[in-house]
DNA sequence: TCAAAAGTGTTCGTAGTACACCCATGA
DNA sequence: TCATGGGTGTACTACGAACACTTTTGA
């Protein structure tokens, strides 16, 4: 997986890897409450082996980063990310005791329809090298994976704040409520349902659709869509 | 620099580049105006022989990655920077139509008492293939610098109204003008004196030194200096 | 009729903006 | 004394947080 040993000849241009910290919501195993889960491969080969550790791996030599980053979430949980985007490119020389490795991090959203619908569970679940952690309560990981971890989530909270990514969780129509619980999830505290309601309305990202839910045991609340779609690769090469 | 054409196998594992965009504020060439200015390269070889290009090389067997960019800056401009930070990895296949490389890109601040004093203009003059060119009137970009630049300077402008960074282009003490006028090079646009005063002291970022600078033909000005130092390397491993 | 969530209205404190005005110095 | 920037005061606006209140459904 990531940092695998391969040879290297001294002096040779340190070996280039990809990995991605994936993000999902699931329901937490005691509470039941949705908390934000990450999925880790467990490592095989030394150094760290035994050790759980991000999906990743080398750069393919005709495959763009991105890509990359996307073929290992497909091969990890057989799905498809409802965005994506590069974290950050960790370098340092102690980062391995063994071979020099510079990985270049994505993170990743997965929306809960498409993990809830595909396959991902039953394949994870056939799979003991692969397991679903709560974000809050991950075991040891290998190399400077807590790090790059705790980066992301930095990132993902950061973000969520100021951005339009919470739609990368939802399916295609929503009630507030749901978008509402995304937030909470993700940050870890509960909204005003009005100023909540509020905020996403007047930030015009999102409309409503004229239907309604229907099923639940109160007044159906509107279902909602999002006005433009997510941008799913925000790379500085489409910013202007 | 960057991008340089060794020998490629096929199939091999991509080249790793680090590359800088370097800032610095100087007088502009017209209108004396202070005005943000990058140093760049002229390409000696081909691809995009004769064209500009910035800073950068191949990473050291041995080297971490932002000591690499040091490295570049200081062979470029013979500064050491203020601030440095990470930019981006760029790695598309298309980015270079010869060897496929991967460029890791930092930004780096340098400041208006390191550019002046030190031997920068003397080394760069000296050297035809080294120029400080304006942020906003480039001229025409080897691979995708151009992009680069474009994102760099995005990302400078929007650091500079929520951090300290600014602080990075003046001494050790400074005037709340001198500050002020970091901002207005930055972001482009004039700032209301009174306001940037209430904005800087609430942010409790600076601290009167009690000194005052005298020589100048109106009331002498406070001189503050920063109550902690910048960060020179807001890399993910320092945050928590 | 009651519980529960949907949805609306109102108030308050803070932060940014615009701009009027006084202060201290050199010329 | 005047010009010039240093520095203070104040009113207006926008926006988020807190919270009371009405509405609409299922049970």
């Amino acid at each position: 997986m990531t940092d695998s040993s391969t040879g290297d000849a001294p002096g040779a241009t340190p070996a280039l890897a990809v990995s991605t910290v994936i993000f999902s919501l699931l329901p937490q195993g005691e509470t039941g409450r949705t908390a934000l889960h990450i999925p880790l491969v467990r490592r095989i080969r030394e150094p760290y082996r035994g050790l759980w550790a991000l999906p990743g791996g080398p750069l393919g030599a005709d495959e763009d980063l991105s890509d990359a980053a996307r073929r290992h979430l497909l091969d990890t949980t057989a799905l498809s990310p409802s965005y994506l985007e590069q974290l950050y490119a960790f370098g340092s020389r102690s980062r391995s005791a063994a071979e020099r490795v510079v990985s270049i991090v994505y993170w990743a959203l997965v929306s809960r329809e498409n993990a809830a619908a595909g396959p991902a569970a039953a394949l994870v679940q056939g799979d003991p090298n692969v397991c679903w952690f709560d974000a809050d309560d991950l075991p040891a990981l290998a190399f400077d994976h807590r790090t790059i971890v705790d980066y992301a989530l930095w990132r993902l909270r950061t973000k969520m704040e100021y951005s339009r990514i919470a739609g990368a969780f939802v399916g295609s129509t929503f009630t507030l409520s749901q978008l509402r619980e995304v937030h909470e999830a993700v940050l870890g505290r509960d909204l005003d349902p009005a100023n909540f309601r509020r905020m996403v309305e007047a930030s015009d990202a999102v409309v409503p659709t004229g239907e309604y839910l229907t099923g639940t045991k109160h007044r159906p609340p509107r279902l909602y869509r999002y006005n433009s779609p997510i941008d799913l690769d925000p790379s500085p090469l489409g910013r202007s």
